[in-house]
DNA sequence: TTTATTTACGAAACCGTTTTCGTGTACATC
DNA sequence: GATGTACACGAAAACGGTTTCGTAAATAAA
């Protein structure tokens, strides 16, 4: 017999609802007999079996953090902070990475029905999310939270940066260091995030007179060696940018690789400016520029809008819509 | 009535069992009940609830990675390597992060004994591991694999790297371009992996006759303004070291933002090679010299061996231990 | 025709908890 | 003495699947 509530029970002589209630501290059941209870477990190694406390109490104490990669600043950095409070409220943290598959992306999301998890915390994938299992989800009122890149016709809390705005200061950056032709370096799935900077980057320009061109939108692959031979010919052009705004840090360390590659001087050649979390942007060759945004804060923050809905699930908590701010930090990419 | 096996199993006339088995697919039952059961769930949208099977199968799909930090280029790539073969394996990864928190490890360790995690993957943070719930786990056969940073005294299977050779490669190295002053930067924590990087360290030392000095072997804290004021200090003196081992990421970018600081020129005033993963070494200010472990493939190596066992419970897999190398990779911090 | 065997399904036990609803005892209240 | 009320505990019904075992009918073998 293995060791369960029962065995407790049939060797106290108590009945299993007895160890129950005395287990969970339960006020129904006296001192002494707590006492008794947990000695016994304890002596006889008890350990509660997960599952079936988790069919009767339908909580599974997990939330997923569903995110494209892990190996890169930003999601590592809110993992750490989405672990940070998840940690204390005794939750368990299921990492999936969708390595911006859409299809995997949705066979994730699905998988979710079964109960796996309480909640989601997600920074989606790009594409089109006509049919996707996310809408099944916050349809059916499945505790959400996006962070950083999320489903603008999803109705579902949010945790998000100022997008717009970075990427138009990062441009107007650009401008005022002296640069005439910038590029501006986007990924090739739709995602609205990248679409705000991008809009951002278009208005800085045209509010300084100076030119977009078609050309200069790199919509970038997610294979790093077609956005290498992307970036590589725009920049042996003559005609090539003065100034490159890197929409996500993978494609802005790349450009810098290309740069070596090509002998081109940062920042005399080419100014480069990233948004990007790496700890030792400083560090670089030279040190980036970069949109630095609150990764461990978004983390921290989505989480704690996450367990206000999984604390509340009668009392319907609004739909709440953050904006943590990013920050310019000023290096030699851009001198 | 929520949407359960047992109202397919009213609305269509059949038993629960007959529904239970249709669902999978058994052979007991006729291709046409199959069909009927099959297309009923389907249209009212029935989701097995994971819990209940689990109860009964005792088998949660879920694995376990412990490791201190994910923000670690080597733990990110090792993560990406782990979810590899786990998504292939229809498996989930529960990441747990230590913060290199012995106390935190150890309450992580014993969670397991409740049947979350069918197997675990873990790289240990430092410290003694007297009455850990490690060797509860392993006493118990529970199914678990060591990567990178291994308990000696617990039996299990272990993927490790050549530390011992790296570490003696990499002061070599240093040697060979003039170094006579090489200092080694060692976590506080008793690590094997440290030990034996640091036994190469000392090892290359006494074979090109030269002498090991106490005050050269730092044992770094886990805090990193402890680190930097350590090493800053050293860095100070006038019988600094002309050549340093990093022998985790960490402290080597730590001790590039020192050199940074003190103006400090890399490699002409300090030769500097670390153990590390980073993609962009080459583009760091000087490019970084670098021990570079096969990550990615340590977590795969890993995880299939976790995979050998969970699916041979009864055969009894030998607990293999498998090295794989690390490379050298000079760049420009070694010139 | 009688006896096996196969096929297709059902009844009920089971996994290990939690929770609801009693129930008997002791003590206080009227 | 009858009634009310804490108190401490037990019996049994959940939770939603899986699995074992039994059985009626159909088919095959004797």
């Amino acid at each position: 017999m293995s060791i369960t509530i029962r065995k407790i029970a049939k060797d106290l002589q108590l009945a299993v609802s007895t160890v129950s209630k005395a287990l969970s501290d339960s006020y129904e059941i006296s001192a002494e007999t707590k006492r008794r209870v947990l000695e016994y477990a304890e002596k006889i190694d008890y350990v509660p079996n997960l599952y079936a406390s988790t069919l009767k109490q339908r909580k599974s104490n997990n939330i997923a953090v569903v995110i494209p990669e892990v190996a890169d600043s930003f999601f590592s950095a809110v993992i750490n902070g989405i672990e940070s409070v998840a940690q204390t409220k005794g939750y368990h943290v299921i990492v999936y990475l969708t390595h911006e598959d859409l299809k995997k992306e949705e066979s994730i999301l699905r998988d979710f029905r079964g109960g796996r998890v309480d909640g989601v915390l997600i920074s989606v994938s790009g594409g089109a999310k006509r049919n996707s299992p996310i809408h099944d989800l916050s349809a059916k009122k499945f505790p959400l939270v996006f962070f950083d890149r999320a489903c603008e016709e999803v109705e579902a809390a949010k945790v998000l940066t100022n997008d717009y705005e970075s990427g138009y200061k990062a441009t107007q950056h650009l401008i005022e260091k002296g640069c005439k032709k910038i590029a501006f370096l986007a990924t090739a799935e739709d995602l609205e995030i990248i679409n705000l900077r991008r809009k951002g980057y278009e208005d800085a320009l045209r509010d300084h007179r100076l030119k977009s061109r078609r050309e200069f939108i790199l919509r970038c692959s997610n294979s790093e060696e077609d956005s290498y031979s992307l970036i590589h010919k725009m920049l042996c052009k003559k005609d090539r940018p003065d100034g490159i705004v890197g929409s996500i840090e993978k494609l802005t360390t790349l450009t810098y690789a290309i740069c070596h590659d090509l002998k081109l001087k940062i920042p005399r050649d080419v100014k480069i400016i990233g948004f990007s979390n790496l700890p030792f942007a400083s560090l670089l060759n030279p040190s980036l520029t970069t949109i630095t945004q609150p990764a461990f804060e978004m983390g921290r923050t989505a989480t704690i809008l996450l367990f206000n809905i999984l604390e509340n699930k009668k009392g319907e908590v609004p739909n709440q819509r953050i904006i943590l701010p990013s920050s310019l930090m000023e290096r030699s990419s851009t001198k």
